[in-house]
DNA sequence: GTCTATACGTAGATAGAC
DNA sequence: GTCTATCTACGTATAGAC
């Protein structure tokens, strides 16, 4: 009988929030945990995120932040999801418009810069939780439709082997952007301009 | 809430090792540990690396494991120095040999190709470990002089703003390298192709 | 439904035996 | 000089009060 307590850990990371935020009170709680969390793997990184901290500076108990989040995995999900969200929208709306290929690319990547400059440590850091994470259903089909959105937009372009080139060119700006941020560039204009050096120059040669 | 019970937290990571390995056995056993190290990394990252698991996989005591590095930190580092230290002199050997812009950077190219998808996994964590750790003066030089290596085969091609495109091309390179490894590339000429692609066209048109 | 208090497990680090 | 045993601290998660 008292053996049956410490049964087989099942090590069921559960990413999912418990409640979804319906009413607006809950909402904004969910919010203000949430940004608390973001500055805190900002300001110390994944290894200095706990729940503790997190509860604490969002001014609500560790019980209340279980209600909400069960777990650490939880929070930085959550997290994932929104940005991915963020950024999915504007991508799609571009990738949707149709025109030049060349004015679409622009404009993509000052979408991509916009958004990672904004707060590049806070990225960086969910990047890295996301390859550890066992990443749920739904940050996995927003990844899917980021990347499908740009594969769309060479194809109608007939260029080749778009698979391979759309993930070449998230890599490009991905690590440009990144690199850029954590050295404190802010201007995000010229940033623009060498992205596009880039890209465009991995492009020309390929057609 | 309660008196202030952790306040007085000094937070001094050593990084250094406590001993030099200077006898034969004494560096075989500290390149076991940090080859444990180095797999506990690639199978479960940068928060499942503990102290006890690297003896336990290295064959060592925990005791032993501290008489070697003061902690999981100082694993992390050396571990972080000895990656850069081989880059390091590949790419010096390279830069110091002049010739065209062109050949130098296929063959500086091919180089990071070579040392980055060798362990994709083990290389994306250290890079984020380097992040968060505050690096030790002697990585510090080892990264300070790759980036100046690579600006001085810049300068003299005469390439403008060497400074910022040799962080430009290194975060390329970086990228793209990164991306292919967790998607599971392994035909590094194939890449060198496409990273090749992306940093002289980059190039060419600020030129 | 939000809080306080606490039990539990895990990892870090050391002291002392051999 | 290497190992075993252990102490301490911290973070997770829950139970029960309000």
């Amino acid at each position: 009988m008292a053996a049956d307590k410490a049964s087989a850990t099942p090590e069921k990371p559960r990413l999912q929030a418990r409640k979804q935020p319906l009413q607006s009170r809950s909402a904004a709680t969910v919010g203000v945990i949430l940004e608390a969390a973001a500055r805190i793997l900002e300001e110390r990184g994944l290894t200095g995120l706990n729940t503790n901290l997190v509860a604490q500076r969002a001014g609500v108990s560790i019980g209340s932040l279980y209600q909400y989040f069960p777990g650490k995995e939880a929070l930085l999900a959550a997290l994932i999801r929104d940005a991915r969200a963020g950024l999915l929208e504007a991508v799609q709306q571009i990738c949707t418009q149709g025109g030049l290929l060349s004015t679409q690319l622009r404009v993509l990547i000052r979408a991509a810069v916009h958004h990672q400059l904004h707060r590049p440590q806070l990225m960086r850091h969910l990047e890295y939780a996301e390859l550890m994470l066992p990443l749920d259903q739904e940050s996995a089909a927003l990844n899917d439709a980021l990347l499908n959105a740009l594969q769309g937009v060479l194809m109608a372009h007939a260029v080749q082997e778009a698979e391979v080139t759309a993930r070449d060119l998230i890599a490009i700006s991905r690590g440009m952007i990144d690199s850029a941020g954590l050295a404190g560039e802010s201007d995000a204009a010229t940033l623009e301009n060498r992205v596009w050096r880039a890209v465009s120059g991995y492009l020309s040669c390929a057609v």
